[in-house]
DNA sequence: TGGCTAATTGACTAATTGCTTATTTAGTTG
DNA sequence: CAACTAAATAAGCAATTAGTCAATTAGCCA
């Protein structure tokens, strides 16, 4: 990412946006175990198929998700599982950042 | 990030959103060569330093970057190289998006 | 102390975003 | 064709967010 050009730069943010809503993450993560249409992961959601529909469009257009319509139903799958590698990426650092965190509270309540 | 209670979803979404800013992945990117303080930053980045120094504020609170004060100076570094194996993940995926996107547009244009 | 510089924060605006309801589109089946 | 179902979209609302300017805080030095 060194020598980005500037447009290249907001296609990045943009792809890390798409990851950034809990509602996306959770349809991933119900993506794990396999394909699923609208109305299941709206189900698993507990949201509506309206709202569902929206996150998939944008996650499928930033390649995330594919898209496949049979019958009346449109079927979902994540892209390419390299999304998790990143979301385990991100739990590293999160965990990592809460024991420092928690490692500097202590210290402080010793220190009082 | 398989079984994650909730509440930690949204700490992994907060993550990637810090991430989601095109401001902020340049600061992060000016950062690779070393600590910076707000003001350099803000120039570098051609905006301002109270601007500047919201987006490090909240890359902070993430875990990001690290803040060290100095005089009167505030100098942030980056808290772990992971966040440009991240990016670079990102721009791999990314990448291969948009050749898939060209492969199909060809295939368009050949039909017709 | 007073004056100076750097960084942060408050208050506000404009733009974006997620969600809902209602409507439309697409595909199936009687 | 009409009736039905699933998904996508339009329009609008409430909440969030990035940015700006002004005010405040913090450290330095004469």
């Amino acid at each position: 990412m060194e020598n980005l050009p500037p447009e290249a730069m907001l296609e990045v943010a943009a792809y890390f946006q798409a990851l950034s809503e809990p509602t996306r993450l959770r349809v991933l993560n119900f993506l794990r175990d396999g394909e699923r249409n609208v109305g299941e992961l709206a189900q698993l959601c507990g949201s509506t198929a309206a709202n569902v529909s929206r996150h998939l469009a944008l996650l499928t257009k930033h390649g995330l998700v594919v898209r496949e319509s049979r019958g009346t139903s449109v079927y979902y799958r994540i892209a390419d599982d390299s999304v998790y590698a990143l979301c385990d990426l991100v739990c590293g650092n999160i965990s990592r950042h809460m024991d420092n965190m928690t490692k500097k509270r202590q210290a402080f309540a010793r220190a009082v």
